[in-house]
DNA sequence: CGTTGTAGTTAGTATATACTAAGCCCGTGC
DNA sequence: GCACGGGCTTAGTATATACTAACTACAACG
Protein backbone atom coordinates (compact mmCIF):
# COMPACT_ATOMS: atom_id res chain seq x y z
CA UNK A 1 0.00 0.00 0.00
CA UNK A 2 2.81 2.08 -0.12
CA UNK A 3 3.84 4.29 -2.96
CA UNK A 4 6.53 7.46 -3.42
CA UNK A 5 5.63 9.35 -0.05
CA UNK A 6 7.54 7.23 2.55
CA UNK A 7 5.27 8.82 5.83
CA UNK A 8 3.30 5.76 6.78
CA UNK A 9 6.57 3.52 6.96
CA UNK A 10 7.69 6.03 10.00
CA UNK A 11 7.33 6.83 13.71
CA UNK A 12 7.05 9.88 15.12
CA UNK A 13 10.55 10.60 15.62
CA UNK A 14 10.21 14.60 14.78
CA UNK A 15 12.99 15.81 12.56
CA UNK A 16 14.27 12.95 10.87
CA UNK A 17 10.60 12.20 9.48
CA UNK A 18 10.71 12.92 5.90
CA UNK A 19 7.70 13.35 4.17
CA UNK A 20 6.62 13.67 -0.03
CA UNK A 21 8.29 16.21 -1.88
CA UNK A 22 4.74 17.37 -2.11
CA UNK A 23 4.16 17.49 1.20
CA UNK A 24 7.35 19.45 1.84
CA UNK A 25 6.26 22.20 0.02
CA UNK A 26 2.98 22.76 1.40
CA UNK A 27 4.37 22.80 4.72
CA UNK A 28 7.29 25.59 3.97
CA UNK A 29 4.14 27.79 1.96
CA UNK A 30 2.39 27.69 5.00
CA UNK A 31 5.08 28.18 7.26
CA UNK A 32 5.84 31.23 4.86
CA UNK A 33 2.60 32.10 4.53
CA UNK A 34 2.64 32.40 8.27
CA UNK A 35 5.54 34.55 8.56
CA UNK A 36 4.38 37.30 6.18
CA UNK A 37 1.05 37.31 8.16
CA UNK A 38 -1.34 36.46 5.74
CA UNK A 39 -4.33 34.16 6.28
CA UNK A 40 -3.59 30.63 4.87
CA UNK A 41 -6.65 29.57 3.00
CA UNK A 42 -6.66 26.83 0.29
CA UNK A 43 -6.84 29.64 -2.44
CA UNK A 44 -3.78 31.93 -0.82
CA UNK A 45 -1.71 28.47 -0.65
CA UNK A 46 -2.75 27.58 -4.46
CA UNK A 47 -1.28 30.93 -5.08
CA UNK A 48 2.06 30.57 -3.18
CA UNK A 49 2.61 27.28 -4.24
CA UNK A 50 2.51 28.44 -7.97
CA UNK A 51 5.17 30.50 -7.07
CA UNK A 52 7.72 27.75 -6.71
CA UNK A 53 9.78 27.31 -9.58
CA UNK A 54 11.54 24.27 -8.64
CA UNK A 55 7.94 22.13 -9.51
CA UNK A 56 7.99 22.99 -12.96
CA UNK A 57 4.45 24.86 -12.24
CA UNK A 58 2.80 21.96 -11.05
CA UNK A 59 -0.25 21.37 -8.36
CA UNK A 60 -1.29 24.60 -8.18
CA UNK A 61 -5.47 24.53 -8.56
CA UNK A 62 -8.11 24.60 -5.80
CA UNK A 63 -9.35 21.14 -6.15
CA UNK A 64 -5.81 19.50 -5.91
CA UNK A 65 -4.83 21.73 -2.92
CA UNK A 66 -7.74 20.61 -0.77
CA UNK A 67 -6.96 17.18 -1.19
CA UNK A 68 -3.26 17.32 -0.46
CA UNK A 69 -4.85 19.35 2.65
CA UNK A 70 -7.14 16.46 3.57
CA UNK A 71 -4.38 14.04 3.04
CA UNK A 72 -2.22 15.65 5.22
CA UNK A 73 -4.89 16.64 7.99
CA UNK A 74 -5.26 12.86 8.23
CA UNK A 75 -1.34 12.77 8.89
CA UNK A 76 -1.93 14.98 11.40
CA UNK A 77 0.44 17.50 9.65
CA UNK A 78 -2.25 20.49 9.39
CA UNK A 79 -5.90 21.17 10.63
CA UNK A 80 -8.52 22.99 8.60
CA UNK A 81 -10.32 24.97 10.88
CA UNK A 82 -14.42 25.33 10.05
CA UNK A 83 -13.56 29.24 8.73
CA UNK A 84 -11.92 27.59 6.17
CA UNK A 85 -8.60 28.40 6.64
CA UNK A 86 -5.36 25.22 7.48
CA UNK A 87 -3.06 25.60 10.62
CA UNK A 88 -0.31 23.52 11.00
CA UNK A 89 -0.27 21.23 13.83
CA UNK A 90 2.68 20.87 16.31
CA UNK A 91 4.09 18.63 14.53
CA UNK A 92 3.45 20.09 11.15
CA UNK A 93 4.94 23.16 12.51
CA UNK A 94 8.31 21.44 13.54
CA UNK A 95 8.84 19.49 10.11
CA UNK A 96 7.72 22.91 8.29
CA UNK A 97 10.67 24.92 10.54
CA UNK A 98 12.84 22.00 9.42
CA UNK A 99 11.90 22.76 5.90
CA UNK A 100 12.61 26.71 6.03
CA UNK A 101 15.69 25.96 8.23
CA UNK A 102 17.21 23.74 4.82
CA UNK A 103 15.89 26.01 2.52
CA UNK A 104 17.70 28.91 3.58
CA UNK A 105 20.58 27.28 4.51
CA UNK A 106 20.75 25.24 0.93
CA UNK A 107 20.45 29.41 -0.60
CA UNK A 108 23.33 30.46 1.53
CA UNK A 109 25.18 27.55 0.72
CA UNK A 110 24.51 28.14 -3.10
CA UNK A 111 25.31 31.66 -2.82
CA UNK A 112 28.29 31.87 -0.29
CA UNK A 113 30.17 28.49 -1.22
CA UNK A 114 29.06 27.19 -4.51
CA UNK A 115 29.45 31.11 -5.99
CA UNK A 116 25.75 31.26 -7.39
CA UNK A 117 24.21 34.14 -8.54
CA UNK A 118 21.70 35.66 -6.02
CA UNK A 119 18.67 35.54 -8.50
CA UNK A 120 18.86 31.82 -9.13
CA UNK A 121 19.06 30.69 -5.14
CA UNK A 122 15.97 30.32 -4.26
CA UNK A 123 15.12 27.75 -7.37
CA UNK A 124 18.08 25.82 -6.67
CA UNK A 125 17.50 25.90 -2.89
CA UNK A 126 13.98 24.40 -3.24
CA UNK A 127 14.95 21.74 -5.36
CA UNK A 128 17.88 20.87 -2.16
CA UNK A 129 15.61 21.73 0.63
CA UNK A 130 14.19 18.03 -0.40
CA UNK A 131 17.36 16.44 -0.53
CA UNK A 132 19.73 17.34 2.76
CA UNK A 133 19.67 14.77 5.58
CA UNK A 134 19.94 15.91 9.30
CA UNK A 135 23.27 14.99 8.94
CA UNK A 136 24.49 16.79 6.15
CA UNK A 137 22.24 19.63 7.55
CA UNK A 138 24.60 20.25 10.40
CA UNK A 139 27.48 19.74 7.82
CA UNK A 140 26.50 22.69 6.31
CA UNK A 141 25.65 24.87 9.13
CA UNK A 142 29.15 24.48 10.61
CA UNK A 143 30.76 24.52 7.27
CA UNK A 144 28.91 28.29 6.58
CA UNK A 145 29.35 29.27 10.19
CA UNK A 146 25.99 28.88 11.72
CA UNK A 147 24.86 31.43 10.16
CA UNK A 148 21.58 33.37 10.99
CA UNK A 149 20.04 34.56 7.91
CA UNK A 150 19.57 33.70 4.41
CA UNK A 151 20.78 35.94 1.77
CA UNK A 152 17.79 37.92 1.28
CA UNK A 153 17.80 38.51 5.05
CA UNK A 154 15.40 36.33 6.21
CA UNK A 155 16.12 34.38 9.72
CA UNK A 156 16.86 31.27 9.64
CA UNK A 157 14.82 29.52 12.20
CA UNK A 158 15.88 27.80 15.29
CA UNK A 159 19.72 29.49 14.05
CA UNK A 160 19.10 31.80 17.28
CA UNK A 161 18.20 35.07 14.93
CA UNK A 162 18.19 38.19 16.89
CA UNK A 163 15.90 40.77 15.10
CA UNK A 164 18.25 43.99 15.05
CA UNK A 165 17.87 46.56 17.82
CA UNK A 166 17.39 49.14 15.30
CA UNK A 167 13.43 49.27 14.06
CA UNK A 168 12.74 47.96 10.88
CA UNK A 169 10.41 49.43 8.23
CA UNK A 170 9.61 49.32 4.45
CA UNK A 171 11.75 51.37 2.08
CA UNK A 172 7.99 52.97 0.89
CA UNK A 173 8.30 54.40 4.17
CA UNK A 174 11.68 55.37 4.88
CA UNK A 175 12.53 59.38 5.17
CA UNK A 176 14.69 60.90 2.16
CA UNK A 177 18.46 61.88 3.38
CA UNK A 178 18.57 59.11 6.64
CA UNK A 179 21.09 56.48 6.22
CA UNK A 180 19.68 52.80 6.64
CA UNK A 181 20.59 49.39 5.99
CA UNK A 182 18.52 47.29 3.52
CA UNK A 183 17.45 43.97 5.85
CA UNK A 184 15.43 41.93 3.59
CA UNK A 185 14.97 41.70 -0.03
CA UNK A 186 12.23 39.55 -1.86
CA UNK A 187 13.43 36.49 -3.15
CA UNK A 188 11.10 34.86 -5.67
CA UNK A 189 11.84 37.34 -8.32
CA UNK A 190 14.09 36.77 -10.16
CA UNK A 191 14.47 39.64 -12.83
CA UNK A 192 13.64 42.10 -9.96
CA UNK A 193 16.54 40.54 -7.85
CA UNK A 194 18.81 40.98 -10.76
CA UNK A 195 18.09 44.85 -10.68
CA UNK A 196 18.73 44.86 -7.36
CA UNK A 197 22.18 42.89 -7.06
CA UNK A 198 23.31 45.25 -9.49
CA UNK A 199 22.26 48.26 -7.68
CA UNK A 200 23.74 46.72 -4.31
CA UNK A 201 20.27 46.58 -2.73
CA UNK A 202 21.15 43.92 -0.52
CA UNK A 203 21.00 43.02 2.98
CA UNK A 204 23.75 44.60 4.95
CA UNK A 205 23.98 47.43 2.19
CA UNK A 206 23.80 50.88 3.13
CA UNK A 207 20.96 52.74 1.43
CA UNK A 208 19.83 56.36 1.06
CA UNK A 209 16.71 57.29 -0.26
CA UNK A 210 17.15 60.39 -2.78
CA UNK A 211 13.56 61.32 -3.60
CA UNK A 212 9.88 59.91 -2.49
CA UNK A 213 7.87 61.09 -5.14
CA UNK A 214 4.83 59.44 -3.78
CA UNK A 215 2.83 61.48 -6.68
CA UNK A 216 4.68 59.69 -9.28
CA UNK A 217 4.89 56.02 -7.46
CA UNK A 218 8.59 56.07 -7.61
CA UNK A 219 11.46 56.21 -4.88
CA UNK A 220 15.00 56.97 -5.67
CA UNK A 221 17.98 55.71 -3.66
CA UNK A 222 21.76 56.03 -3.88
CA UNK A 223 23.77 53.05 -3.07
CA UNK A 224 27.60 51.81 -2.75
CA UNK A 225 26.85 51.75 -6.56
CA UNK A 226 25.24 54.57 -7.30
CA UNK A 227 21.36 55.90 -8.03
CA UNK A 228 18.04 54.14 -8.55
CA UNK A 229 14.52 54.36 -8.93
CA UNK A 230 12.10 51.50 -7.63
CA UNK A 231 8.69 51.70 -7.52
CA UNK A 232 6.33 51.97 -4.23
CA UNK A 233 4.65 48.55 -4.71
CA UNK A 234 8.56 47.40 -5.33
CA UNK A 235 9.89 49.24 -2.24
CA UNK A 236 7.06 48.08 0.22
CA UNK A 237 8.76 45.04 -0.19
CA UNK A 238 12.15 45.84 1.10
CA UNK A 239 12.74 46.14 4.51
CA UNK A 240 15.37 48.76 5.70
CA UNK A 241 16.62 49.49 9.03
CA UNK A 242 18.55 52.55 10.72
CA UNK A 243 22.05 52.44 9.85
CA UNK A 244 24.03 51.52 12.86
CA UNK A 245 26.99 51.65 12.01
CA UNK B 1 -3.09 14.39 -17.23
CA UNK B 2 0.14 15.10 -15.58
CA UNK B 3 1.43 14.45 -12.19
CA UNK B 4 4.77 14.42 -10.47
CA UNK B 5 6.12 13.24 -13.42
CA UNK B 6 7.90 16.03 -15.48
CA UNK B 7 8.34 14.24 -18.85
CA UNK B 8 5.32 15.24 -21.19
CA UNK B 9 5.62 18.94 -20.56
CA UNK B 10 9.23 18.81 -22.27
CA UNK B 11 11.13 18.87 -25.71
CA UNK B 12 14.31 17.21 -26.31
CA UNK B 13 16.62 19.53 -24.64
CA UNK B 14 19.02 16.68 -23.61
CA UNK B 15 20.58 17.51 -20.87
CA UNK B 16 18.43 20.09 -18.88
CA UNK B 17 15.68 17.81 -19.65
CA UNK B 18 14.17 16.13 -16.28
CA UNK B 19 12.67 13.00 -15.64
CA UNK B 20 10.75 11.81 -12.47
CA UNK B 21 13.35 11.01 -9.12
CA UNK B 22 12.39 7.20 -10.13
CA UNK B 23 13.19 7.55 -13.72
CA UNK B 24 16.55 8.86 -12.44
CA UNK B 25 17.46 6.22 -10.93
CA UNK B 26 16.88 3.93 -13.02
CA UNK B 27 18.58 5.52 -15.22
CA UNK B 28 22.09 5.75 -13.37
CA UNK B 29 21.46 1.96 -12.24
CA UNK B 30 21.23 1.13 -15.74
CA UNK B 31 24.85 3.34 -16.46
CA UNK B 32 26.44 1.63 -13.32
CA UNK B 33 25.42 -1.73 -14.21
CA UNK B 34 27.04 -1.19 -17.57
CA UNK B 35 30.05 0.06 -15.75
CA UNK B 36 30.59 -2.82 -14.01
CA UNK B 37 30.00 -4.96 -16.78
CA UNK B 38 26.85 -7.20 -15.54
CA UNK B 39 23.86 -8.27 -17.62
CA UNK B 40 21.26 -5.94 -17.32
CA UNK B 41 18.32 -7.67 -17.13
CA UNK B 42 15.37 -6.59 -14.90
CA UNK B 43 16.21 -8.88 -12.00
CA UNK B 44 19.67 -7.61 -12.02
CA UNK B 45 17.85 -4.00 -11.84
CA UNK B 46 16.00 -4.35 -9.19
CA UNK B 47 18.31 -6.11 -6.76
CA UNK B 48 20.92 -3.30 -7.56
CA UNK B 49 17.82 -0.48 -6.94
CA UNK B 50 17.15 -1.76 -3.65
CA UNK B 51 20.52 -1.26 -2.51
CA UNK B 52 19.64 2.57 -3.27
CA UNK B 53 19.24 4.02 0.34
CA UNK B 54 17.66 7.27 -0.49
CA UNK B 55 14.39 5.72 -1.54
CA UNK B 56 14.02 4.24 1.95
CA UNK B 57 13.80 0.45 -0.02
CA UNK B 58 10.77 1.10 -2.12
CA UNK B 59 10.05 0.06 -6.16
CA UNK B 60 11.99 -3.16 -5.78
CA UNK B 61 9.59 -6.14 -6.82
CA UNK B 62 10.00 -7.54 -10.41
CA UNK B 63 6.51 -6.41 -11.60
CA UNK B 64 7.25 -2.85 -10.22
CA UNK B 65 10.24 -3.15 -12.36
CA UNK B 66 8.84 -4.16 -15.26
CA UNK B 67 6.25 -1.69 -15.52
CA UNK B 68 8.82 1.49 -15.00
CA UNK B 69 10.75 -0.42 -18.01
CA UNK B 70 7.83 0.06 -20.11
CA UNK B 71 6.57 3.40 -19.31
CA UNK B 72 10.85 4.35 -19.92
CA UNK B 73 10.20 2.03 -23.24
CA UNK B 74 7.49 4.70 -24.06
CA UNK B 75 9.87 7.59 -23.57
CA UNK B 76 12.65 6.40 -25.45
CA UNK B 77 14.82 5.89 -22.39
CA UNK B 78 15.24 2.48 -22.70
CA UNK B 79 14.86 -1.14 -25.07
CA UNK B 80 13.36 -4.38 -23.61
CA UNK B 81 15.52 -6.51 -26.29
CA UNK B 82 13.95 -9.51 -26.85
CA UNK B 83 16.69 -11.32 -24.98
CA UNK B 84 15.17 -9.94 -21.78
CA UNK B 85 18.56 -7.07 -21.62
CA UNK B 86 17.48 -3.57 -20.87
CA UNK B 87 19.66 -1.25 -23.38
CA UNK B 88 19.92 2.72 -22.84
CA UNK B 89 18.83 4.32 -26.00
CA UNK B 90 21.06 7.54 -27.12
CA UNK B 91 18.80 9.51 -25.15
CA UNK B 92 19.05 7.58 -22.15
CA UNK B 93 22.84 6.96 -22.26
CA UNK B 94 22.69 10.70 -22.43
CA UNK B 95 20.63 11.62 -19.53
CA UNK B 96 22.28 8.31 -17.34
CA UNK B 97 25.42 9.99 -17.76
CA UNK B 98 23.92 13.15 -16.49
CA UNK B 99 22.92 11.95 -13.07
CA UNK B 100 26.07 9.79 -12.44
CA UNK B 101 27.99 12.71 -13.01
CA UNK B 102 25.84 14.67 -10.92
CA UNK B 103 26.13 12.20 -8.46
CA UNK B 104 29.56 11.51 -8.49
CA UNK B 105 29.99 15.69 -8.36
CA UNK B 106 27.54 15.91 -5.44
CA UNK B 107 29.52 13.04 -3.46
CA UNK B 108 32.52 15.11 -3.98
CA UNK B 109 30.85 18.27 -2.86
CA UNK B 110 29.75 17.08 0.34
CA UNK B 111 33.31 15.12 0.98
CA UNK B 112 35.34 18.04 0.46
CA UNK B 113 33.53 20.76 0.52
CA UNK B 114 31.05 20.06 3.45
CA UNK B 115 33.55 17.71 4.98
CA UNK B 116 31.51 14.83 5.46
CA UNK B 117 32.30 10.98 6.98
CA UNK B 118 33.47 9.33 3.13
CA UNK B 119 30.69 6.51 4.30
CA UNK B 120 27.72 9.02 4.40
CA UNK B 121 28.91 10.10 0.81
CA UNK B 122 26.91 8.01 -1.47
CA UNK B 123 23.41 7.94 0.49
CA UNK B 124 23.27 11.54 0.41
CA UNK B 125 24.41 12.04 -3.27
CA UNK B 126 21.76 9.62 -4.06
CA UNK B 127 18.94 12.26 -2.51
CA UNK B 128 20.88 15.54 -4.36
CA UNK B 129 21.46 14.39 -7.64
CA UNK B 130 18.10 14.89 -8.29
CA UNK B 131 18.32 18.23 -7.26
CA UNK B 132 21.35 19.87 -9.05
CA UNK B 133 20.30 22.02 -12.30
CA UNK B 134 22.70 21.96 -14.87
CA UNK B 135 23.43 25.88 -14.05
CA UNK B 136 24.36 24.48 -10.22
CA UNK B 137 26.15 21.44 -11.53
CA UNK B 138 28.09 24.00 -13.56
CA UNK B 139 29.13 25.99 -10.29
CA UNK B 140 29.88 22.79 -8.05
CA UNK B 141 32.52 21.81 -10.84
CA UNK B 142 34.09 25.24 -10.98
CA UNK B 143 34.37 25.35 -7.06
CA UNK B 144 35.42 22.05 -7.04
CA UNK B 145 38.50 22.46 -9.55
CA UNK B 146 36.91 19.78 -12.38
CA UNK B 147 37.24 16.65 -10.45
CA UNK B 148 37.90 13.42 -12.72
CA UNK B 149 36.78 11.01 -10.47
CA UNK B 150 34.42 10.64 -7.51
CA UNK B 151 35.79 10.10 -3.97
CA UNK B 152 35.75 6.49 -4.14
CA UNK B 153 37.77 6.35 -7.66
CA UNK B 154 35.19 5.88 -10.06
CA UNK B 155 35.36 8.05 -13.26
CA UNK B 156 33.35 11.51 -13.75
CA UNK B 157 31.41 11.17 -16.98
CA UNK B 158 32.41 14.03 -18.89
CA UNK B 159 35.64 15.26 -17.16
CA UNK B 160 38.57 14.06 -19.41
CA UNK B 161 39.24 11.26 -16.88
CA UNK B 162 41.91 9.58 -18.13
CA UNK B 163 42.46 5.74 -16.74
CA UNK B 164 46.07 5.49 -15.36
CA UNK B 165 48.50 4.77 -17.23
CA UNK B 166 49.52 2.14 -14.81
CA UNK B 167 47.81 -0.92 -15.41
CA UNK B 168 45.16 -1.94 -13.06
CA UNK B 169 44.11 -5.13 -10.77
CA UNK B 170 42.01 -5.93 -7.92
CA UNK B 171 43.39 -6.15 -4.54
CA UNK B 172 43.16 -9.77 -4.42
CA UNK B 173 45.11 -10.55 -7.40
CA UNK B 174 48.10 -8.00 -6.25
CA UNK B 175 51.53 -9.29 -5.50
CA UNK B 176 53.10 -8.84 -1.72
CA UNK B 177 55.58 -7.01 -1.56
CA UNK B 178 54.88 -4.50 -4.19
CA UNK B 179 53.94 -1.02 -3.47
CA UNK B 180 50.62 0.12 -4.64
CA UNK B 181 48.52 2.98 -4.87
CA UNK B 182 44.49 2.39 -4.41
CA UNK B 183 42.54 3.57 -7.23
CA UNK B 184 38.70 2.49 -6.80
CA UNK B 185 37.03 1.38 -3.36
CA UNK B 186 33.31 -0.32 -3.42
CA UNK B 187 31.01 3.24 -2.28
CA UNK B 188 27.62 1.63 -1.10
CA UNK B 189 28.71 -0.31 2.35
CA UNK B 190 28.62 1.79 4.78
CA UNK B 191 30.23 -0.72 6.96
CA UNK B 192 33.28 -1.93 5.01
CA UNK B 193 33.93 1.86 4.19
CA UNK B 194 34.00 2.62 7.85
CA UNK B 195 37.01 0.10 8.07
CA UNK B 196 38.51 1.00 4.79
CA UNK B 197 38.89 4.92 6.04
CA UNK B 198 40.04 4.16 9.38
CA UNK B 199 42.83 1.61 7.98
CA UNK B 200 43.56 4.52 5.20
CA UNK B 201 42.71 2.56 2.22
CA UNK B 202 41.23 5.40 0.21
CA UNK B 203 42.24 5.98 -3.84
CA UNK B 204 45.36 7.82 -4.49
CA UNK B 205 46.94 6.07 -0.74
CA UNK B 206 49.83 4.26 -0.72
CA UNK B 207 49.15 0.37 0.03
CA UNK B 208 51.36 -3.00 0.22
CA UNK B 209 50.06 -6.34 0.66
CA UNK B 210 51.82 -8.18 3.48
CA UNK B 211 50.47 -11.41 3.59
CA UNK B 212 48.09 -13.30 0.95
CA UNK B 213 46.94 -16.55 2.29
CA UNK B 214 44.47 -18.15 0.11
CA UNK B 215 43.96 -20.57 1.90
CA UNK B 216 42.19 -18.88 4.73
CA UNK B 217 40.41 -16.36 2.21
CA UNK B 218 42.67 -13.44 4.10
CA UNK B 219 44.84 -10.71 2.29
CA UNK B 220 46.70 -8.96 5.19
CA UNK B 221 48.08 -5.14 3.92
CA UNK B 222 50.10 -2.46 5.34
CA UNK B 223 49.19 1.14 4.68
CA UNK B 224 50.09 4.73 6.11
CA UNK B 225 47.66 4.16 8.78
CA UNK B 226 48.52 0.31 9.59
CA UNK B 227 47.75 -2.76 9.01
CA UNK B 228 45.19 -4.87 8.01
CA UNK B 229 42.96 -7.86 7.17
CA UNK B 230 40.68 -8.37 4.28
CA UNK B 231 38.87 -11.21 3.01
CA UNK B 232 39.03 -12.31 -0.47
CA UNK B 233 35.31 -10.62 -1.71
CA UNK B 234 36.30 -7.46 -0.38
CA UNK B 235 39.47 -7.34 -1.75
CA UNK B 236 38.43 -8.59 -5.21
CA UNK B 237 35.78 -4.87 -5.29
CA UNK B 238 39.51 -2.62 -4.59
CA UNK B 239 41.36 -1.85 -7.63
CA UNK B 240 44.79 -1.19 -7.21
CA UNK B 241 47.24 0.13 -9.90
CA UNK B 242 51.39 0.23 -9.42
CA UNK B 243 52.29 3.28 -7.18
CA UNK B 244 54.08 5.12 -9.78
CA UNK B 245 55.78 7.57 -7.35
C1' DC C 1 -34.42 40.44 -1.02
C1' DG C 2 -32.66 38.71 -5.00
C1' DT C 3 -28.45 38.81 -8.02
C1' DT C 4 -24.04 37.88 -8.82
C1' DG C 5 -19.44 36.65 -8.13
C1' DT C 6 -15.69 34.53 -5.71
C1' DA C 7 -14.00 30.91 -3.07
C1' DG C 8 -14.47 26.39 -1.72
C1' DT C 9 -16.30 21.71 -2.65
C1' DT C 10 -17.61 17.39 -4.84
C1' DA C 11 -17.50 14.19 -8.57
C1' DG C 12 -15.24 11.94 -11.97
C1' DT C 13 -11.01 10.76 -14.13
C1' DA C 14 -5.98 10.12 -15.39
C1' DT C 15 -1.13 8.82 -14.52
C1' DA C 16 3.03 7.16 -12.10
C1' DT C 17 4.36 4.26 -8.87
C1' DA C 18 3.89 0.48 -6.00
C1' DC C 19 2.25 -4.21 -4.36
C1' DT C 20 0.56 -9.51 -4.28
C1' DA C 21 -0.83 -13.51 -6.50
C1' DA C 22 -0.98 -16.28 -10.23
C1' DG C 23 0.66 -17.81 -14.78
C1' DC C 24 4.01 -18.83 -18.44
C1' DC C 25 8.43 -20.13 -20.48
C1' DC C 26 12.56 -22.23 -20.80
C1' DG C 27 16.63 -24.73 -19.42
C1' DT C 28 18.23 -28.55 -16.62
C1' DG C 29 18.29 -32.91 -14.52
C1' DC C 30 16.58 -37.39 -14.39
C1' DG D 1 10.76 -36.48 -22.96
C1' DC D 2 8.96 -34.67 -18.93
C1' DA D 3 8.77 -32.60 -14.46
C1' DC D 4 10.68 -28.83 -11.77
C1' DG D 5 12.41 -24.43 -10.58
C1' DG D 6 13.70 -19.76 -11.38
C1' DG D 7 12.90 -15.69 -13.66
C1' DC D 8 9.92 -12.92 -16.30
C1' DT D 9 5.12 -11.52 -17.22
C1' DT D 10 0.20 -10.60 -16.60
C1' DA D 11 -3.71 -9.45 -13.84
C1' DG D 12 -5.67 -7.07 -10.42
C1' DT D 13 -5.39 -3.53 -7.03
C1' DA D 14 -3.94 0.52 -4.04
C1' DT D 15 -2.29 5.27 -3.16
C1' DA D 16 -0.62 9.99 -4.02
C1' DT D 17 -0.96 13.42 -6.96
C1' DA D 18 -2.99 15.88 -10.50
C1' DC D 19 -6.78 17.69 -13.63
C1' DT D 20 -11.69 19.54 -15.48
C1' DA D 21 -16.36 20.40 -14.86
C1' DA D 22 -20.12 21.14 -12.24
C1' DC D 23 -22.07 22.58 -7.84
C1' DT D 24 -22.64 25.25 -3.39
C1' DA D 25 -22.37 28.81 -0.07
C1' DC D 26 -21.64 33.15 1.48
C1' DA D 27 -20.70 38.19 0.86
C1' DA D 28 -21.49 42.27 -1.22
C1' DC D 29 -24.23 45.12 -3.81
C1' DG D 30 -28.15 46.91 -5.92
Amino acid sequence: MNESGRKTTQGSHSSTERLSQVAENYLLSLYVLGEEGLRATAGHLAEYIRTIPAGEGLGTTLPSVLGMLRRMAREGLVELTSNKEVKLTPRGLELAEGMVRRHRLAERMVVDLLGLELHRAHEEAHRLEHAISADLEVKIRETLGNPTTCPFGRPIPGSGYKPPAARRLSLDAAKPGVAYAVDRVPEEDTELLRFLVELCVLPDRSITVVDASQYRGVITVRTEQGEGALGYAVASRIWVRLDSK
